[in-house]
RNA sequence: AGUCUCUUAGCUCAGCUGGUUAGAGCGCUACACUGAUAAUGUAGAGGUCUCCGGUUCAAAUCCGGGAGGGACUACCA
């Protein structure tokens, strides 16, 4: 009997699955999305709409990717796809980073190093070859986590169209007066006679002289002026700065003493000299030299000496004391002797200084023909000569031999040196490129905007940009220099074009293949053709030029750059030196940056912690769109925190969602919009107010996305599914939608709520669970188009009308009503008088105000509080036993009910059983089994 | 070591220009439902807002300092 009941009711039904089996069910709509040419299919129906151009930074074609690539990809696919959602034409071209010196490394271990075992030009194929496997890694890994985008053609670095824009890149930066030859110490090995990279330098122990040296004071009266001392005490004899070395070889290109600004200084009267070294060393020093009776007469803050000047130990040279805080206590006397041609620290110091980058020693190692007193000398042997040298010049202080850690050449096992050699750059100040950058950089939104301040300081303090490499797989530096000037070829501009149309044809073997004389004609024999590469960083800075202003749809500037914050110090400011060179503008309008992913406890993560999650377990284990909705979720301005439970809390979430929209689905599944949809007007008063919600909602979403917040959305959309609809307006139109008569307004209004809400949840979420949304997006009745991406913000949502009775703030109350309601309701359950509250009868006192609102609804109040009975009377009736509920002016009496429960609705009434073909059924379900239907208006 | 940055319940996040007992969702616990069912509903317990000072009638919110985390730079004559 009862099943026969059971029958009449619309009960919600879908094939949608409630579990997502994501792990699987992904990478079939994958699929399709690729046979359906989804991305073309985008772009061709956005076209002519208004751009915005989110430029891909490209990420280093080696390895697998980890988080952090997910983490950048995902959230640049946020941004594509709610741009698009917004009506923008937001076409998205990844890109890879393919030259450079990581590929090299690991084609050396394939094959051996480039000129050694194998050519150069063998070696570039190799390394070609194995940047495109990479690139075809990463690639499969960027597709499965859902990222669209123009996969099929992207941008890389080695296309040879790509490589050819490079070398028109530097040409115009040349043109622009960028360009400038300089010198700058690199690893040097005296027996490959050639640089060393980072990665060939090991580090060995090594025996040195540890020589302690007299730099005297020129102006000695001015020097003492400057530090404390007592009156009329100067002290007596030389007055010479200490310094210590353990590279004697390097004093003849001695350009200046560095002393530390906030160390303290002393000046020592010993038997016939005064010595100055720093406080903290003093006693140190004084041992070392066997100096028992001294005493120190004077001190300064190193700050207070800057600029003056020091006699060189045997050269006729005075430099100057300059000061840097490299110089530290940890060894020696506190003044370091400074050669900016034979070490990285004293170069850069000695660049803020202006000091000659001096560099008296050959490739060999051998001092040069015009060194003073060492010519011809190689620099480990001439280590004894200087010592002599300053021994009969009575500037040697001590001497003794240490072991130290020493960098060595991994090939030879020999002690290298930092050599001076002649490298390319792009000055910072030649042009005024550090002024124009800084001011591009004031035109740029940044996000967060520290990051405007971040990058300034970097501008500021950065020393001119190195674009030169000596290394085997990179672009070339295409210029051809005279051999006695060392001027650059006059017709450069020419020559470049004339390069990079080789380079497109064949790539930067092209420029390594070229006889000069075919290019040069006679003058060949004049010109010498560099070898140099270019830094990558130059590759990937020049990306504007050699893609945004390449491609059809796409431009420069870019609306915005999207990476981690690391790139201030990288492709942000590489980017920004470039085109500010190039075209005297920043090449984006925005720069967004996201934190670094660390683990449960805030700590980065790395393989020796064991701590590190990769995406592809991920998405193997949880899918794609939970490793995105927790990307969505997390704040990503800082970092961003991973680890199993927090996935398994976005799960969680995840799931939520999910089960919302497949409830959505279940209730519209015999809804027709084409034919079942009411008019906004007719709508019940409960459903035009899910409705005003959802309205309210999606502004609030789309502003989110405007402004990159993607966590409100999460937060929001996911609070509406537990709150709004689960707890409130779904639970109530339950016993609307399974009993009343399928076709009447009264459940084909709340059918049209749904649908409308479906409609637009599903394209909130689409950015972020796109999978999942997608699938959403095939569940949803009526005509539709082949894929949410295809879409814009849904326009079927309504917002009340201000003056409306039934308006957000009446809704309100009935909600704060509502849950003192269940609150008192749950008393009674724990008790054991009721278990559902459909066994519960309701009679509410309330004060003028909650009477006029709660009897708005009529009888059909207790469909809001889903109890068999509810009555409003005025609060002066209320008798002793009504309860003060939580909310203030509403009593209320709780009763059980007494009467036969409807075995088709369940509730509870005195109509049930009167009408004699149904005798188990109450009056309203007689009307919905075998009447016209039940007339509702608000609930 | 320097510069920048972050730190609100077990988890993820809100807390605007300082102002009543600091909010939400999840998770947890209990209960209910069995017509969203490996789902759903209701209720409850969880916080010295990283710590220490200061300004103020009043600070999670402003200022100074410390601790811890992170990014970048520097790693040595």
């Amino acid at each position: 009997m009862t099943m026969d009941y059971k029958k009449t009711l619309n009960l919600p039904n879908t094939e949608f699955p409630m579990k997502g089996n994501l792990a699987q069910r992904e990478p079939e709509r994958l699929k399709k999305w690729n046979e359906a040419n989804l991305y073309q299919k985008i772009r061709e129906t956005f076209a002519g709409r208004p751009q915005f151009i989110l430029h891909d930074g490209p990420p280093y074609a080696n390895g697998e990717i980890h988080i952090g690539h997910a983490v950048n990809k995902v959230l640049k696919d946020f941004i594509v796809k709610s741009k698009t959602l917004s009506g923008f034409d937001a076409p998205y071209v990844p890109g890879w980073d393919c030259h450079g010196l990581p590929i090299e490394l690991m084609v050396e271990k394939k094959i051996g190093k480039a000129g050694v075992k194998v050519s150069p030009a063998v070696f570039r194929k190799a390394c070609r070859e194995y940047a495109g496997k990479q690139v075809d890694i990463q690639k499969e890994a960027f597709i499965r986590l859902g990222i669209l985008g123009d996969w099929h053609n992207p941008y890389l670095t080695m296309d040879f169209a790509f490589e050819a824009n490079i070398v028109r890149s530097l040409g115009k930066i040349n043109q622009k007066g960028h360009i400038t030859a300089g010198a700058k110490p690199v690893h040097w090995c005296t027996d490959c006679g050639s640089a060393l990279a980072e990665a060939e330098v090991e580090y060995e122990d090594k025996h040195s002289p540890a020589i302690d040296v007299r730099f005297q004071v020129v102006d000695e009266a001015a020097f003492m002026a400057l530090c404390h001392h007592a009156p009329d005490y100067e002290g007596r004899g030389p007055l010479s700065v200490v310094i210590w070395t353990t590279t004697p070889w390097t004093l003849p290109a001695n350009q200046g003493v560095a002393l530390n600004p906030e160390l303290e200084y002393v000046v020592v009267q010993c038997e016939s000299e005064r010595l100055v070294v720093a406080e903290a060393l003093l006693k140190d020093a004084m041992l070392r030299y066997d100096i028992e009776h001294y005493h120190v007469i004077g001190y300064c803050k190193g700050d207070a000496w800057e600029h003056q000047l020091l006699q060189h130990p045997f050269y006729d040279r005075q430099v100057p004391i300059i000061l840097g805080d490299h110089v530290t206590t940890d060894a020696g006397t506190g003044a370091v002797h400074t050669a900016p041609g034979h070490g990285q620290d004293d170069y850069v110091v000695g660049q803020k200084y202006g000091l000659p980058v001096d560099n008296p020693v050959g490739a060999d190692g051998v001092f040069l023909a015009n060194t003073e007193l060492f010519a011809g000398e190689h620099v480990f042997t001439a280590n004894a000569h200087v010592l002599a040298v300053l021994e009969s010049k009575k500037k040697l202080v001590h001497h003794e031999a240490i072991l130290h850690s020493y960098p060595h050449c991994w090939r030879h096992k020999t002690p290298i040196i930092f050599r001076a050699t002649a490298q390319w750059f792009i000055s910072m100040n030649k042009n005024k490129l550090r002024e124009q950058a800084l001011d591009a950089v004031k035109q740029v939104e940044w996000i967060p905007d520290w990051g405007q301040a971040r990058i300034e300081s970097m501008l500021e303090g950065r020393p001119d940009w190195c674009i030169s490499r000596q290394r085997t797989w990179g672009v070339p530096i295409t210029f051809f220099i005279h051999k006695e000037t060392r001027e650059l070829h006059p017709r450069t501009p020419e020559l470049i074009e004339e390069v990079a149309k080789r380079i497109e044809e064949k790539g930067i073997e092209a420029w390594f293949e070229l006889e000069k004389e075919e290019l040069l004609g006679a003058e060949a024999a004049d010109y010498e053709k560099m070898t140099d590469t270019l830094d990558v960083w130059f590759d990937s800075g020049v990306t504007h030029a050699c893609v945004l202003e390449q491609r059809e749809q796409l431009r420069s500037p870019a609306d915005l750059y999207l990476e981690g914050s690391d790139q201030h110090r990288g492709w942000f400011q590489s980017s920004l030196l470039a085109s500010t060179a190039m075209n005297d503008v920043a090449p984006y309008k925005a720069v967004l940056t996201h934190g670094f992913t660390v683990d449960k406890n805030g700590e980065k993560m790395s393989k020796s912690k064991g701590n590190v999650i990769p995406p592809q377990s991920v998405m193997k284990n949880l899918g794609a769109d939970v490793l995105r909705l927790w990307i969505a979720s997390t704040d990503y301005r800082s970092e961003m925190r991973v680890s199993d439970e927090i996935l398994e809390r976005t799960s969680d979430g995840y799931r939520r969602l999910r089960n919302t929209a497949r409830f959505l689905l279940s209730s519209i599944n015999d809804f027709n919009p084409a034919v079942d949809l009411v008019e906004t007007q007719d709508l019940l008063a409960l459903d035009r107010w899910i409705l005003d919600r959802a309205y309210a909602l999606q502004e609030e979403v789309k502003t989110a996305y405007e402004t990159y917040q993607f966590q409100h959305i999460y937060q929001k959309v996911h609070h509406f599914c537990v709150i709004d609809l689960g707890g409130f307006y779904l639970d109530i139109i339950k016993d609307r939608q399974y009993t009343a008569k399928a076709d009447g307004l009264a459940r084909r209004s709340a059918q049209t709520a749904m649908y409308h809400v479906v409609e637009a949840l599903t394209r909130w979420l689409a950015p972020i669970i796109s999978y999942t949304a997608d699938e959403i997006w095939q569940y949803i009745p009526g005509e539709r188009s082949e894929s949410v991406f295809l879409e814009t913000w849904y326009e079927g949502l309504v917002k009340f009308d201000e003056d409306a009775v039934m308006n957000r703030e009446f809704w309100q109350k009935i909600m704060s009503v509502r849950t003192a309601i269940s609150k008192e309701l749950e008393k009674s359950r724990s008790k054991g008088d009721i278990g559902s509250s459909l066994n519960a009868e309701l009679e509410l006192y309330c004060n003028v105000e909650f009477f006029d609102v709660l009897n708005q609804l009529s009888d059909e109040l207790r469909f809001i509080f889903i109890t068999s009975q509810a009555a409003v009377f005025a609060e002066q009736l209320a008798p002793v036993e009504a309860i003060q509920t939580e909310v203030e002016g509403l009593k209320l009496v709780v009763t059980i009910s007494e009467h036969k429960k409807c075995v088709r609705c369940w509730h509870q009434r005195a109509d049930v059983g009167q009408h004699e073909d149904h005798e188990e059924l109450c009056a309203r379900c007689v009307e919905n089994v075998s009447g016209s239907g039940e007339q509702r208006h608000y609930a």
